[in-house]
DNA sequence: GGAATTTAGTTTCATTTGAAACCAACTGCA
DNA sequence: TGCAGTTGGTTTCAAATGAAACTAAATTCC
């Protein structure tokens, strides 16, 4: 069925200037990243009827307790809409309260509420679970050498962007 | 700055438990992965008009002469719907063209025009040498790591969202 | 003090997205 | 033949997105 097209091989230049799209690393972290994104997801949507964004609110609140929308962004390299976005409809659903800074009243600060703590402690392990498995047949050496090179390719990536 | 929020430091439970966003997988592949997208989106959304998914399909076109919708689907992990519309604004503008299979009127075959091509080959070494920054610094066999532990993800994470 | 600037965060609006419904053509198979 | 699936692809509709405009508070500079 494949190899009915007209032209079914490949028509590269071989000349150093070919573009394989399955090899292209853009394309390539991209396609991981939306496949990995999309399986945590599935696991706490339906469940919690929490999406990314919030989740990643959460997961940063988690970690240090309390931040502001603009800490927020930072962390998660989210914009600031979204992260907007995301705080609304977390403290609507009394996941997360906003309370304004006295000393300068336009910032606020978000924290968990209980029942936010709870849906989070929920959360992690699944989360957690998830990344074990995906790392289930890494050994500890390709581990490390990921780790590494993740970094230096999120370095590199942020140079691309600001250049 | 960052040291004035009320609880500046982590609260991990350190029992194992803990989910350090900075260091949970499938978020650094999200933020590298997005950093990478918008920067490589940015040499030629402007300069051509064109959108990561019509520059998809372009690549896929470019290294298989021609394909059916669904071939495009298959590989480039794309869903149909978006495929659909990425083909229907390069018609439009000129850059491919449709040709309905005789034998099955439902198929068409997707094509290149000499637009089309032209695009194409003026985009290939801008989005190789962004992939070539971006591996700047990775020596031959980090390249090679880099590769073999993608291709392991991507399987894991395959099965991740089929079972 | 107060006009001009900057900063934190929100809202608007036009575009993009994706799930589900849909259509039209093909394939059993009775 | 004819009707119950399938399949290839498109359309619809509601929700998500993001750039740009905006509000309100704080800061700078004269």
């Amino acid at each position: 069925m494949d190899d009915l097209s007209p032209h079914p091989e490949p028509t590269d230049p071989e000349d150093g200037t070919a573009l394989t799209l399955e090899r292209f690393l853009p394309y390539r972290l991209s396609v991981l990243s939306n496949t990995v994104s999309k399986g945590i997801a599935a696991l706490y949507a339906d469940r919690f009827g929490i999406t990314i964004p919030e989740w990643r609110v959460l997961a940063v609140l988690g970690r240090f307790g309390s931040a502001t929308s603009a800490d927020i962004c930072g962390r998660t390299a989210m914009d600031k809409v979204q992260v907007s976005r995301a705080i609304q409809r977390l403290t609507t659903s009394g996941m997360v309260n906003r309370q304004v800074d006295p000393a300068d009243r336009r910032r606020a600060t978000i924290a968990m509420t209980a029942k936010g703590r709870g849906v989070y402690r929920e959360i992690v392990p699944l989360a957690l679970s998830c990344e074990a498995t995906l790392l289930e047949n890494l050994n500890p050496a390709e581990r490390e050498q990921l780790d590494a090179l993740l970094s230096k390719l999120g370095a590199e990536a942020r140079r691309l962007t600001k250049s």
